[in-house]
DNA sequence: AAGTGGTCTAGACCACTTG
DNA sequence: AAGTGGTCTAGACCACTTG
């Protein structure tokens, strides 16, 4: 019920990106104009030219005028470009996992997270704190906030066992990603947990994440900022 | 003479920017409707509306359905995923662009920088020290020590007029870097150039770029952490 | 109830690229 | 000349927030 409509526009981007995941639409393909997908579609020519116009602006796409729209060209990313399982990345530099799970409740969710993750005001958002550890140091606090929708069981998981990303990834696999990284100082719960104290500047990367069906879940990752950075090559 | 006529949207963006950068219109103020921008400007509704999504998107918007649209608190954010220029940055929230020249010497390579940038200990190496300002604060500061063998005349330049990444990407054309990013709390001379105090955490990146002759510069960037951070989109 | 943003339509004229 | 994307209009209905 209340099952919001789901706009043409998102319909026809969904449309175009299956077409170019299971590859009948190539790199450097043509993709139909903005006319032939408003007939095909029955709708008007504003409401396609949005899909095609946010898809290039994802990247998806590239568009010249006169020429017309094609597949953009697949571009490689490196390593701060990537979001991995914290698990995986610590056992690679070779030291020991292991994770403590603090808090998963359901709890109501505020205006500002009703926003983050396209839900009402009031209704109820799983949460998950657990708290990671490189060779039995704590390295990283990951605070989580799950959308029941596209999750219903997150509650019914141990995450001291598997972590977030990893149930997650099975669940409701990882399609778009936005990070904002900040230097911070944590309040005094989370310093507790990371054994700081309130002076010592934390990075903080603030992350979205995306499934097919929609937002997924926010998570605040906390850490001391002399035990953790991030990284990243580039090349042009 | 080919004067491309300027949009419509474009116009209104313009205005709408210049109202944020003057201070006219402060943090969370009320932005004028997509109704009253259509009739102040005499254009549709849909074209006053296109000039305030594309600011949202831009980060300088906060829009609500149903109680309007309001400038974003404000805080700079960089892209993790390329290397540009501060002051095209800075210029493309709206913002306006200064820069300092504080240093900019020879000085003897230690043994880490030696290893970094491909040079011997005890040779020369070039050191510009510039803090960069969005409108009049402190928001950056740019330490960065480059080759003098892929760039002989970077002592010649006045880094007020030119940032050294300008510079540096006609010199030496940027074909790979790598970042580290990482919170720390800043020397008290960086503390004192960015105004902050030496409790502030700060976000700090550490920028190795190559040109296809070599390692052209080391830079370290330092920017208060309430003030500035580091932001990517991923689609998968 | 009034105002706001979100979506959508069915047209229009234009600049540009392609055959 | 035909097709394509870029801009724009003047409407419409809807969901949502605010007074």
């Amino acid at each position: 019920m209340t099952q919001v409509k789901t706009a043409k526009f998102t319909i026809i981007k969904d449309h175009i990106c299956k077409m170019i995941e299971s590859g009948e639409w190539l790199q450097h393909s043509k993709v139909p104009s903005e006319n032939v997908l408003a007939e095909q579609f029955s709708v008007s020519r504003m409401t396609a030219r949005r899909a095609l116009q946010e898809l290039t602006e994802q990247g998806l796409l590239v568009r010249t005028q006169g020429a017309g729209t094609f597949v953009a060209t697949f571009k490689s990313q490196s390593s701060l470009l990537e979001i991995r399982n914290i698990a995986d990345e610590i056992q690679d530099r070779g030291h020991q996992h292991h994770a403590q799970q603090i808090e998963l409740i359901a709890v109501d969710v505020n205006h500002e997270l009703a926003i983050l993750l396209g839900l009402k005001e009031g209704e109820n958002v799983y949460y998950s704190e657990v708290l990671h550890f490189e060779n039995n140091e704590p390295i990283q606090l990951e605070q989580r906030y799950v959308n029941p929708k596209l999750v219903p069981d997150y509650l019914q998981q141990n995450f001291a066992d598997i972590t977030p990303h990893e149930y997650l990834s099975s669940e409701a696999p990882l399609t778009e990603a936005t990070n904002e990284v900040e230097a911070v100082l944590a309040n005094h719960e989370t310093c507790s947990h990371l054994l700081i104290d309130s002076t010592t500047p934390c990075l903080q990367v603030k992350r979205r994440t995306w499934s097919s069906k929609g937002v997924v879940s926010l998570a605040i990752l906390t850490a001391p900022g002399d035990k953790y950075r991030l990284g990243s090559h580039l090349v042009f």
